[in-house]
DNA sequence: CTGAAAGCGCTTACAG
DNA sequence: CTGAAAGCGCTTACAG
């Protein structure tokens, strides 16, 4: 029985179909596993054989490889007989620039990288919609990351998107404020790319940052419950960093006011399976805040939009009124509160302004290394209180 | 007045503060533009030289960078003193890996394209949701483009992933039917990138697909209008391909049933800054269709999520009852569906099993260059009619 | 197990 | 205006 050298220079000259006539004439006797990796091989040199470099631009169009790149790159001058020489080659042979080896020069990927909790939370993916929108007029491509509120996995898309070498890193962070202050954290924030903090700050890391204010809102959603006569008010909200700024928001307004709440009443608790902030996490929490008559709160404020839309759901399932049973302001306005019966009140956020001003605070930060304004380095944005009907009015 | 010539070389020697001196030297002298490019030259250098290479990794841990690569990247062997010592150098430099360099080799770039209409939509928020998971777990990224139904968008986004060569692709195509049989458009798709059509076909495209029935979704619909008692019936959808689908699923069931439909029924207009299908088309439509009391429908059909949403907006804002003014099914399940007063009536589709079997199959192409059964090479998943109160009942 | 060297496909400083 | 050559940071076939 003969044995193989199947060598790298053999596998070059697939052209001439050596390989093919070598595996006819072998056939019984390689096991497949040796014909499935020389299939492999030459499925991978066919694909390399089509893509024209720009070293076979040069070669048809007549000139050096150096005078093809300044053509086709438009950088440097060359005339005009060289241009359409080799804009013609690069035509007919179908070329497409290969951006790695570009990067690979450059030292840029004209690549973000997007880290948010999850895509399909209407929240992020139209913070994600306008920041694509943006970043695509300049040029650039969004990476776009779910970490489900779980730090690990930010950690290890982050390590991942610097590998890639993005230019550019926007991050709404599932680092909850213990983890916050850990050196090897800190680290990979700290390494040289430009990033944006939005939706929440990272306590102990000193990036610029776009957020709502998120304490003053829920302030002011929980101080408009106050007025239309509620006093016994639920909130929901698990571990996410910036529901710990809007629970801080509703304590302040009931202390303002002189109202007790029990710790029943701040209904933080995770569940299996449900990552924080989700539907179910609203339905679920929901159900126990509202289940008995004689302890529950006449108003319930979930801390996000999810939250909101499982409370929802969870009031409907239980059969409660609203407001008469009760009372309840959303986070988020979303295109259906004002047909619900009754429209539901909520807290807005601006997700085209945190977006807009994030990703040009990025581009800038990408081309100049530094933010023109030192000065509004943390940039907050106000909300906006939208009274409908869901908090009835007690008070009269 | 002197000249300065700044080469090269002197930028490289800004290590030994040079270029400080300099600046010091001639401040008045240089125009803040000059200044500023030196001060970027500087940044990009800084920013180089905290890059530790794998080169520096093997200096520190006095092997050569063969072997370097072949611990830090598990390919090959080494003993188990030049592993520890080049992890250990490695974990000392905080070295990470450059992947540019590695794709540049290794020929893949662990990346994936997903071209899609908007993000901000639910339908393919959650599509991509879940295509990002199952690729995360193989270790892929992924890129996402929002064409906003405009093809141009959508050859230029293709352009930009074949030069960032892309591992792969998932679109869900803005191409109309007229537009895909063009040379240049073929050119594009056919390129040697593994491909996936999801959520319509390209007609004259060969490529692998996954969609919903959208024809029979359609037809379902409107047969369960019908037994309803309607028989005036709009449908609102402009220039998507998948809409044509569903059009052509009305119009077979109203023939079925011996029903005629004028044009005015079918609305596909577009209107100035609205991209097709979106929410305000469904708005402005839905007024046009119902605003005469004697030609409007009794029931009408938006074939899209948005499209629904737009209807709703509109009928609440007219001041229409739900079914007893116009009754309505729309597309796209969602979470209020069941808590609108009456809840709505809808076409379900899975954009689970789409995201999970198109994702599956890319992968698989990938790995395989091939689909292992031609067979189903065009998946069609059946749609659900989900049955509220949002139709009412005419027929009795 | 290991190192020297080639090469991936570009860009660019240098020298005509 | 143009070309030869170096180099970006890796991987890998080859030869010890």
């Amino acid at each position: 029985m003969k044995t193989f050298s199947i060598n790298y220079h053999l596998f070059k000259r697939e052209k001439e179909g050596i390989i093919n006539i070598f595996l006819k004439e072998n056939e019984n006797v390689l096991n497949s596993f040796s014909k499935r990796r020389i299939m492999f091989k030459k499925n991978m040199d066919n694909r390399n054989e089509k893509e024209n470099t720009i070293r076979d631009v040069a070669n048809l169009a007549g000139v050096s490889v150096a005078t093809a790149g300044r053509v086709l790159g438009g950088y440097g001058s060359a005339s005009s007989k060289s241009v359409s020489a080799v804009k013609d080659a690069a035509a007919k042979l179908n070329y497409i620039p290969n951006g790695i080896a570009q990067s690979m020069k450059k030292k840029n990927t004209k690549t973000i990288g997007l880290i948010i909790a999850n895509i399909s939370n209407p929240y992020f993916s139209s913070i994600a919609r306008l920041v694509e929108e943006v970043l695509a007029k300049e040029g650039y491509n969004l990476i776009i990351c779910n970490t489900d509120e779980d730090s690990e996995r930010e950690l290890s898309y982050l390590r991942t998107l610097y590998e890639k070498r993005v230019d550019g890193l926007m991050i709404a962070s599932a680092l909850k404020d213990s983890e916050s202050s850990e050196d090897e954290v800190l680290k990979m924030y700290k390494n040289s790319i430009p990033t944006i903090i939005i939706d929440r700050e990272i306590p102990g890391i000193d990036l610029p940052t776009v957020t709502s204010d998120n304490f003053r809102g829920a302030y002011e959603a929980t101080t408009h419950l106050i007025k239309m006569g509620h006093k016994k008010i639920g909130v929901i909200g698990s571990n996410i960093s910036t529901l710990f700024r809007r629970v801080d928001g509703y304590k302040q307004a009931m202390e303002e006011n002189f109202l007790t709440f029990d710790d029943y009443l701040i209904s933080n608790k995770t569940y299996d399976n449900v990552s924080p902030g989700d539907v179910n996490e609203g339905i679920f929490a929901t159900r126990e805040l509202l289940k008995d008559p004689e302890t529950r709160p006449t108003a319930i404020f979930p801390l996000n939009n999810l939250l909101t839309t499982g409370a929802l759901i969870a009031i409907d399932e239980m059969g409660l009124r609203i407001p008469e049973d009760v009372a309840i302001v959303g986070w988020d306005d979303f295109d259906l509160a004002p047909l619900l019966k009754p429209p539901i009140t909520v807290v807005k956020q601006s997700s085209y302004n945190i977006a807009n001003i994030a990703t040009n605070r990025l581009l800038e930060l990408i081309s100049n290394s530094s933010l023109s304004s030192e000065a509004d380095k943390k940039v907050t944005l106000s909300t906006e209180l939208v009274v409908r009907g869901s908090c009835g009015n007690k008070a009269n």
